[in-house]
DNA sequence: GATTCTCCATAGCGATCGATACGAAACCTG
DNA sequence: CAGGTTTCGTATCGATCGCTATGGAGAATC
């Protein structure tokens, strides 16, 4: 992968490039790619210009590794929930209740990074949405593929699209993104993913949240 | 409510605000607010700042009324299916169809204005994304209204939450805004919305789209 | 025709954007 | 210690941002 931590002599560093990448991360989470400047990064991060740059190449490099670790650390609940040894119908109902939880987290912008990040984009920056773009199509290969296995396995009736239905639940995801956005709480997050689960094929009945 | 066309004397405009308005309200729901610059505009208006200001005050006035142009001329599906003369459960089909077909325009920006022209934003344009924000609310409150008609129609069944489903259907429609963006067809946007409508209780039985 | 009003076109305003040049400082290897 | 290497802090860079000052041009009113 990358050389992780190899100063053959020079200068140590005066700060965590880890730490400097989480605040970045949240400040992109919350503003998005390009309205999020470099001033309010100086400040948020604590370092100068020449740091970030040095530490980060650019301020679009900055966002593809904000971008990686919100992929790590923010959203593992999404793969959790997919490998989880559970029916396909778990599996989406812990994907969707999953997302409830983290698209609002206290503490944490609301929503997902993934589509805050640069929903609309200047042509400049058309490269960060189209990597914006390109998550949320894994996402929705991700589910599709579940739902496949679930198939496979005699688990979900085949009658079903499974591209159309991730895309459904892709969907669903995204938009409890802008509900989160716009203040929703974790339960009205909460009634909507179950609200959305009702749309699922073989219907067991659900119990209380 | 305003002056419509009250020269009293002066010099003639040289170009119409109204082809003017439409150009800047394409380039923002492409771009959105922040991505948009005045060169853009500029280009797409076919105008001159001073042209431009003069006319429209400022990039912010602009933007509100490319908003109401939009809410105008673009979704005049959703007032519609809320006030046809239909049950509780068709109204919202007309309503997600209407959108599958609104947010997928060929020739027309993929998604709603709405939730493109400034998800994120820096804090200088806070005060758009709150408008933003309340035209979203807004949509909500309607389908919210519309739900508590047909309960007290006896359409819906009383044991829902009117608010919980207004947000579901809500959320969904903002879902298929960002699907839109994504480069989803009008076919996939509606296998969406029909998935979305199985969610409704009182499941009468559907046809081909 | 004189006055008055509004809009036109050119040019450029101060502020902020992302990104750097520069030299001193702090670590390694000899 | 000297030599090499990297990061440090300070002070900007040119480009672009939204916006406007200025003076002339074109129409209605008197």
């Amino acid at each position: 992968m990358e050389n992780l931590e190899k100063p053959r002599g020079g200068r140590p560093r005066a700060f965590d490039p880890g730490r400097a990448l989480d605040a970045a991360m949240h400040l992109f989470w919350e503003h998005g790619y390009e309205a999020t400047s470099l001033a309010m990064l100086r400040e948020a991060m604590g370092l100068t210009p020449p740091q970030i740059y040095n530490a980060f190449t650019d301020k679009e490099t900055l966002f593809r590794k904000a971008l990686a670790r919100y992929h790590e650390t923010e959203i593992g609940f999404a793969l959790e929930a997919m490998s989880a040894p559970v029916s396909t119908r778990e599996a989406i109902r812990r994907l969707l209740l999953g997302a409830a939880v983290a698209y609002s987290r206290p503490g944490k912008p609301g929503g997902c990074l993934f589509v805050s990040g640069a929903l609309a984009a200047s042509p400049q920056a058309q490269a960060i949405a189209d990597e914006l773009k390109a998550y949320r199509k894994a996402s929705e290969a991700a589910i599709a593929e579940r739902l496949a296995k679930g198939q496979a396995m005699g688990d979900l009736p085949e009658g079903v699209s499974v591209e159309g239905f991730a895309k459904y639940i892709a969907g669903v995801m995204n938009g409890m993104s802008i509900q989160a956005r716009d203040g929703a709480s974790v339960e009205e997050l909460r009634i909507l993913a179950q609200t959305a689960l009702a749309a699922l094929p073989d219907e067991g009945q659900k119990q209380g949240a």
